[in-house]
DNA sequence: TGTCTTATGTCTTATAGAAGATATGATACG
DNA sequence: CGTATCATATCTTCTATAAGACATAAGACA
């Protein structure tokens, strides 16, 4: 990201792509990035900045390319990259438009437990149960991954998802509060549909990746009532954090899955 | 994949790209990829053939494109995609190469599990075991995975993983019979460096993806045994089927991993 | 109401120049 | 004469642009 709040309209010249940049003392490449990738930069500004909405479809390419300056190729290629990265959904013939989690087919957008049969149609959706929902300060834990201060305001909600009658999945879940100011355990009962998609809709706050970490543990008491299983059963205990743009922590959620009907499916490379 | 074995040289007609198939009875497009895509597939082809070796330069986008008789923009689109789908490496100025786990750098391509402070580097290399490595009839659970008849030979290995000294992960292992005769216990533990590194350099067979599933379980007394841990000690169980070239299986491995000092980790979306 | 035309999207291909890497040869220097 | 250094040629992939093909939807028209 070198120059570019107005691309320096590079039209035919051919000379330089990134407008010069004299400062190259340091002989290593200072700062800067081909054209295709500034204006990819500047689609995820209007894109975070919430110019365009969610399901919506953004300018066509040429429109955009009219507003950069630069070619519908250039633009093309940026969007290709924001496409590849489940940004924004391109349809031909119709648009692209910016991902949305407020579908009806996908359900769950991280969640990789599956039915040991594979049929996730024939289980049905999932029951849920909202254990608890409750404001509180962030301990250092919390607080550190979810790049807060310790003692900032902090929702916390535990819910228990079944399938078929039988409860799989307990999650606890921190989301700061400056951005779901508003967020209560009703209106988390009353909405029917996944949760990412409540938080899009009803708070702009679009999940763009997660990362997990995965172990083995036992439940405690409490853990072990809840999914209805022994203490000494082994569970799957996964650990989320869920980014927004540009990499900002949004969400913490420490789930706990019953391995015995389902399983954990990852697919690599 | 429509036509083309030699492209139909559509140089400068601009006319129609994939020559023109009459089939169009059925509405739906019949059977029909672009330009590029076939290229993909005449190189996938080369590739798999090994007319290129991992780690040799596959020829120019030029010389492709002479070949083929298309563009050089063409060649790169459909080299794109295979570089996107980690099958080759590109290096702007020296060419683009055959990707190989015979490098120094990956360690282990498909393992996820990471140490809990995060420095890969710190704990060193693992300590391999072999504990068992025999030939035998493949059950028809193996066989299934493998794509074999039941009955048809396998290969079986069984080892540990320890890091700074702690037995970590308990692998057991099925291979195909007819791919990799001649791999023996001694050729196994002899080899310093990736089985997958070993499979490619000295059976010429290349894993390219990957399949796990992934549960909560208890070992059993042989399998605590040999990772020093207590029969209640919850352990990841990782089974993981990974695919050669046209996703055919060419190895079945059921990971038991210790979670106390590791965690699996994984990036979403 | 049904078909055709047209407008407006994205998709595909082609071309040219820029940037990086490497080998070669000329030249300066000991 | 041998060696080191620099410029250059030439190969590679990367970036940018342009134009025509294909896909979709809406309105004109019979």
């Amino acid at each position: 990201m070198a120059t570019l709040p107005t691309p320096s309209l590079p039209h035919h010249d051919g000379s330089s792509f990134n407008g010069g940049d004299a400062l190259s003392l340091s002989g290593l490449t200072p700062a800067f990035s081909p054209l295709y990738q500034q204006i990819k930069g500047l689609i995820l500004q209007s894109l975070q900045s919430g110019e365009w909405k969610p399901g919506e479809a953004i300018p066509s390419e040429m429109d955009l390319a009219a507003r950069f300056r630069v070619s519908q190729g250039t633009v093309r290629k940026a969007i290709d990259e924001l496409s590849a990265e489940n940004l924004v959904v391109r349809r031909q013939g119709k648009g692209t438009f910016v991902a949305t989690h407020a579908e009806q087919q996908v359900q769950y957008r991280f969640l990789k437990l599956k039915p040991d049969n594979g049929d996730t149609q024939s289980e049905g959706p999932a029951e849920r149960t909202i254990i608890d929902c409750k404001r509180l300060r962030a301990s250092a834990e919390i607080a550190r991954a979810l790049s807060l201060r310790t003692g900032d305001p902090v929702l916390q909600v535990r819910r228990v998802l079944a399938f078929s009658g039988v409860p799989t999945i307990l999650e606890d879940l921190w989301l700061p509060g400056a951005p779901f100011k508003g967020l209560t355990a009703e209106r988390l009962s009353d909405y029917h549909g996944p949760m990412y998609a409540l938080f899009e809709t009803e708070f702009g706050v679009r999940m763009v990746r997660a990362d997990e970490n995965i172990r083995a543990v036992n439940p405690d008491a409490d853990q072990a009532k809840l999914l209805q299983v022994d203490l000494k059963v082994p569970l799957l205990s996964v650990e989320r954090v869920a980014y927004t743009y540009n990499d900002t922590p949004m969400e913490l959620r420490r789930g706990l899955y019953r391995t015995d009907t389902h399983h954990y499916r990852n697919a690599l490379s």
